[in-house]
RNA sequence: GGGAGCUUAGCUCAGCUGGUUCAGAGCAUCUGCCUUACAAGCAGAGGGUCACUGGUUCGAAUCCAGUAGCUCCCA
């Protein structure tokens, strides 16, 4: 079969995918092997595939495919997430582009629309995946919003209630004004805003004095509740137990102190307004100050603030300020730069608002999900995630699991007429609970009203790694007993808390197991410019546009040879670049390979013989090598220790060895082992690069052959030969040594050289000549015991390389050469010989130290000797 | 404001418990080569006061302290 020389995998990379498919190698079963599982971290139903995924995908088909080659049960679930947040944002966008509001509609109504948009953009995604190569087990796909999980998400909810660990509490959440709904500290970002510091004088009850505050906000001095000033702070003492009238709604109101205030800042006065600021908040709850919330869901001004109602609340922190300067209470506004936060999802600013959530209780989930990790029950790689995940769990605060949005799990409380509320897996449980109850109250269906608010979607994504087996409604059933807890779970480190942690604690709580052993954490994928990637930015490439250009072994590689765990990762399109050039560079030592046409009779060269030696050892240290690099997760070492074994070692030392001259067959036995050692290193790449190394591996099988590399099985670690290897280091020096001695002399390759060694090193073994004579074009290789004349040389440690002189032949330009090199040398063993002659240093060092500096010092007068008789040489 | 981490070649990063795997790797750069597997290549070469300043030690990229700069997390 004709090969191209060029690598095309696009075709290629397709039919393979379908082929395993066919095959059902992705798929698991319960059975007596040891299983190794993986959960996907789930992404966004309606999303689509961004280089974080890439990456993180990548890692876990690396780990699943190799665990897959070593023989376990291995099995990779994949899925996604409903993301309520994000997914019901686009369903009222796509409604509002048809005309439809979502407040017009019933929520029934709603959720057909959320289904039908998941049904349509649901998968593409997993879809994408395929592409990359990810060998997910596919019939076991599960998504969030699928029964068993949500149930399992209601079952939780009534068992957590039940236990006391949720209740409903009032609290001051971050409101996103825009999706209507709390959202999370962690979804919140802040950014720096060009605003004013407005400075506003609050008259004084019953005395002709005032007080000066500094505000950002001043539409909120309409929920005022106070003053505060440090109780150190002179200017204000005679303040003390007085009253303030609020500006404008005319309240008189507290002034309290507390060493809260920050005296430099400002006036040093500052206004408190419980109901819409954390730190006001608290110092309200501190000093008993009611709270008077002056907003609307919707962030317009409720019938609460007595002014400006209805008007948006940036529209009234205009419409006050003229109001504030006809009363006279406007001392004056400075430019000023503050931190606001904007909500993750709509990018509206968030209001800080009291409001009536439901809550799990942490503390006691954190304390052991500290100390599994702490006592590395379950390790993180890289380590240094512990301190933060310590400090996180350290200072824990209760998890706000209410959301108000339709898309999602469905609070299972229902609220009862007489004040009372019962928790339920189903209305009719409901009722019949709270018939049970208020028996006298006699309650009918009709007048049960469910909450309206659903979960948090990480309430139902920290219980993934069990719901995906169906844990939680049946933990005894078999596919729970065998797969969990899974083994290794890779995700970014940025979901650390709200995920990681989680899915600790449910798991402790549930199974009553850690749910995976290892914790990988990716790096983020940045531009060259460290920005993170975002679709905002549009500096994310198109990961199929990079699959398209580089085929998804190419992309693979070029993510991983750059990604250290915990590392981020400036991504550039050369790595990929790299990763092509790589599955070309295999391609084309196939090529050669099957290129050779054999000869029955003929038997291996000495060249071969000694080459199959030295690679076979190489080949087994870098196995070695390769699983110490896997046990400790790094991931990019392997793979770069296995592609300089590739390239380096494979294709440009022991193919050039073993290579037949042009057009000349080869023998079996070389071919046998040739093709035997490029099986191997197909192996060993195969998790990486899955469609090129399953490709070659066809093309290497014997005909009859059905073996897929992708269910084969890994070579074992063994002992190596590493005399050999020590050998086998002179014979490449030398070989280096005589092509740069042509490069230097402009001898061409193809004339051949006769090369005599005077004082042969004891680890250099005889062996080794046919592959310095082939490798060096060689004409004759010999030993002799005086310096030839007439001849030129070289150095190779303090081996003199003689080959006899010709025409041309710069003199001047060796002696300089030569000259350079005994000067470095003399240096050397100077710095050497002072460091013998410290009294201390023979005295404190130990012996094998000691040892080493006595080596140095016989090799460099050695080689001083060999060079200073090289200069003689060309003098005499 | 509190906490964590980082700073080694032009770029991205290795360098575990101080000493021949201690100054490394890949990419990039430069110089020769279209040598019939591969120019997506081959053969060579150059390139770093290991952020700065002190300290500990016979010996520091490695340990300690301080300084500067950067990043992230929490408020």
């Amino acid at each position: 079969m004709e090969l191209s020389s060029k690598y095309n995998p696009a075709e290629l990379e397709e039919r393979w995918y379908a082929h395993w498919m066919a095959k059902g190698y992705f798929h698991s079963e319960p059975d007596e092997r040891e299983p190794y599982t993986i959960v996907i971290p789930p992404p966004n139903v309606t999303g689509v595939l961004h280089m974080g995924h890439m990456l993180n995908n990548t890692i876990q088909d690396v780990l699943i495919r190799r665990a897959r080659m070593k023989g376990y049960n291995a099995c990779w679930v994949p899925g996604t997430d409903h993301a309520s947040i994000a997914t019901e944002a686009k369903v009222v966008n796509k409604l509002k582009s048809q005309g439809i509001e979502k407040a017009q509609i019933s929520r029934e109504e709603f959720l057909e629309h959320a289904w039908e948009w998941t049904h349509k953009h649901g998968g593409i995604i997993l879809e994408q995946l395929k592409k990359l190569g990810a060998s997910c087990d596919w019939n076991r796909t599960a998504f969030t919003m699928d029964e068993s999980l949500y149930e399992s998400v209601i079952d939780v909810f009534i068992d957590l209630y039940n236990k006391g660990l949720i209740y409903r509490g009032v609290r001051m959440v971050n409101w996103d004004p825009q999706a209507l709904t709390a959202v999370s500290d962690e979804e919140v970002f802040y950014k720096e805003v060009q605003s004013k510091l407005y400075y506003v004088r609050y008259k004084v009850e019953g005395e002709n004095d005032y007080i000066t505050i500094a505000t950002t906000r001043p539409e909120t001095i309409l929920g005022d509740t106070a003053v505060c000033v440090h109780p150190e702070d002179e200017r204000f003492t005679r303040f003390h137990g007085k009253k303030v009238i609020v500006p404008l709604v005319n309240r008189p109101v507290p002034i309290i102190v507390d060493e809260y205030v920050d005296r430099e800042f400002g006036t040093g006065a500052l206004k408190i307004t419980p109901a819409h600021d954390i730190n006001d908040y608290n110092l309200g709850l501190k000093h008993n100050l009611p709270s008077i919330d002056i907003f609307n869901d919707n962030g317009t001004l409720s019938e609460a603030a007595g002014l400006l109602v209805g008007i948006d609340r940036f529209e009234a922190r205009k419409a006050i300020v003229p109001l504030l300067e006809e009363a006279g209470l406007l001392v004056k506004t400075e430019d000023y730069v503050n931190k606001v936060g904007f909500s993750e999802r709509t990018d509206a600013v968030i209001e800080p608002r009291i409001s009536l959530q439901w809550f799990l209780r942490m503390q006691a989930f954190a304390k052991q999900a500290l100390e599994v990790v702490e006592n590395d029950t379950i390790q993180f790689h890289p380590p240094k995630f512990k301190n933060i995940y310590r400090h996180w769990m350290e200072n824990v605060k209760d998890w706000c699991i209410s959301r108000q949005l339709w898309w999602g799990q469905r609070i299972p409380v229902y609220y009862l007429p007489n004040g009372g509320m019962v928790v339920a897996k189903s209305p009719e449980a409901a009722l019949a609970e709270a018939q049970n109850r208020w028996p006298e109250a006699g309650f009918t269906a009709t007048d049960l009203r469910q909450d309206e608010d659903v979960v948090d979607t990480w309430f139902s994504s920290w219980l993934w790694p069990i719901s995906v087996f169906d844990g939680i409604r049946h933990p005894d059933n078999p596919d729970m007993k065998y797969y969990y807890p899974t083994n290794d779970l890779v995700t970014a480190p940025d979901i650390i808390f709200f995920w990681v942690a989680r899915m600790i604690m449910a798991g402790l709580e549930y199974p009553k197991d850690i749910p995976f052993k290892n914790v990988y954490f990716t790096g983020i994928v940045r531009d060259k410019h460290g920005r993170k990637m975002s679709k905002t930015l549009g500096n994310s490439p198109d990961p199929l546009d990079l699959i398209a250009s580089y085929g998804a072994d190419g992309v693979r590689m070029g993510m991983l040879l750059t990604a250290p765990a915990g590392n981020d990762l400036p991504f550039d399109e050369a790595l990929c670049e790299q990763g092509r050039n790589f599955s070309n560079k295999i391609w084309n030592a196939l090529r050669l390979v099957k290129g050779w046409a054999v000869d029955p009779s003929a038997a291996p060269t000495e060249a071969a013989k000694a080459a199959a030696l030295w690679f076979d050892a190489r080949f087994k240290q870098v196995l070695a090598q390769t699983e110490d690099d896997f046990a400790k997760f790094r991931l990019s070492d392997a793979l770069m220790g296995i592609y300089k074994l590739v390239w380096d070692d494979f294709c440009s030392w022991y193919l050039e060895m073993v290579k037949p001259e042009y057009g000349k067959p080869i023998d079996p036995e070389t071919l046998a082992v040739t093709n035997n050692f490029f099986r191997r290193l197909m192996q060993l790449l195969h998790p990486f690069m899955p469609f090129i190394t399953e490709e070659v591996w066809s093309h290497l099988k014997q005909s009859g052959d059905e073996s897929d590399i992708i269910i084969s099985q890994l070579p074992l670690a063994e002992k190596f030969n590493d005399v050999v290897l020590k050998q086998f280091e002179f014979t490449a020096e030398l070989v280096n040594a005589i092509r740069k001695f042509r490069a230097e002399k402009n001898i061409p390759m193809r004339d051949k050289l006769n090369l005599t060694l005077k004082e042969i090193p004891q680890d250099y073994s005889r062996i080794f000549d046919a592959v310095v004579t082939k490798l060096g074009n060689l004409e004759s290789l010999s030993e002799v015991h005086e310096a030839p004349t007439g001849a030129l040389g070289f150095v190779v440690r303090s081996t003199e390389c003689f080959v006899p002189a010709l025409a041309s032949f710069n003199t001047e330009e060796e002696r300089s050469k030569i000259q350079a090199e005994l000067e470095y040398t003399r240096g050397f063993l100077k710095s050497v010989e002072a460091k013998l002659a410290n009294e201390r240093f023979v005295a404190n060092a130990p012996a094998k130290v000691i040892e080493t500096e006595r080596k140095k010092q016989s090799d460099a007068l050695a080689r001083i000797a060999v060079l200073e008789k090289q200069l003689a040489l060309l003098e005499g």
